[in-house]
DNA sequence: CTTCAATATCTACAAGTGTAGAGATGAATG
DNA sequence: CATTCATCTCTACACTTGTAGATATTGAAG
């Protein structure tokens, strides 16, 4: 499946929340921008027709929306199709960028070493 | 600046070859997927407007294109983009899926703990 | 019940994208 | 020179995306 940015933007808010409805998304992106709720509510029932969102249940007549859709699951298709095309499938320069990224802090560090100790482990 | 994802791919082209020509671009991507010469000929049009692209001769009628921006410069600021919409601005999720790719070999792996290490240096 | 405010549904539109045909044009060839 | 072939330029179109107004509907409040 395929999602715009802004379709993800959404799917990022219903996946923190685990479910939401379109007035309080709408509420939500509000904080961080003008937008009308109309366009929230437009990407919502595009994401509804691409089958990312289901109606769960009705209070009022406001629907609570839940993903169908798993984050994990998506970041990796993301991820991969990501480096095919910037890095033409190579990932470690990918890798190499990350690592180098002032973001990370000691501990992210700490914790990405581990992670290659185990992988070299693996390896032997 | 903003790329298609089709503009990328023809840009990834670019940069492998230097500079190259619409016919011989086209004859390149025809190996992978059948694609009309128009089609390219479009989207290098494109990029040149975008100002990705520039005409650096001609030889005969064709025309000799070269990258006005540079691939890692390029890159850089996809990735950051990338690392904003998909992870929320937090690299280490990503860093962490990389580290964990099958793709990686012993020597990248090698590679990649040269680069903590080096940084945890930096870091004390 | 009637009214109203909130929410949903429907419709629209401009910009960007992938795709390619039609026609112009110029360089090479006989 | 006239012709042809390659290449360029121009135009087009359907689909997606971001954006939002207009209108319908209904639960809630009086």
């Amino acid at each position: 499946m395929r999602l715009s940015e802004f379709e993800l933007e959404l799917m990022q808010l219903f996946w923190e929340k685990k479910e939401s409805t379109a007035p309080s998304i709408h509420h939500t992106l509000e904080q961080k921008r003008p937008v009308s709720y109309s366009t929230v509510k437009t990407i919502i029932d595009r994401l509804e027709k691409k089958g990312a969102l289901e109606r769960k249940s009705k209070s009022g007549r406001t629907i609570l929306y839940s993903p169908l859709i798993g984050k994990q699951n998506y970041n990796k298709s993301l991820v991969n199709s990501f480096i095919d095309r910037v890095f033409l499938g190579n990932s470690r320069p990918l890798a190499a960028h990350i690592l180098q990224s002032e973001s990370l802090t000691a501990e992210d560090i700490q914790y990405l070493e581990e992670i290659l100790k185990l992988r070299k482990q693996e390896l032997k």
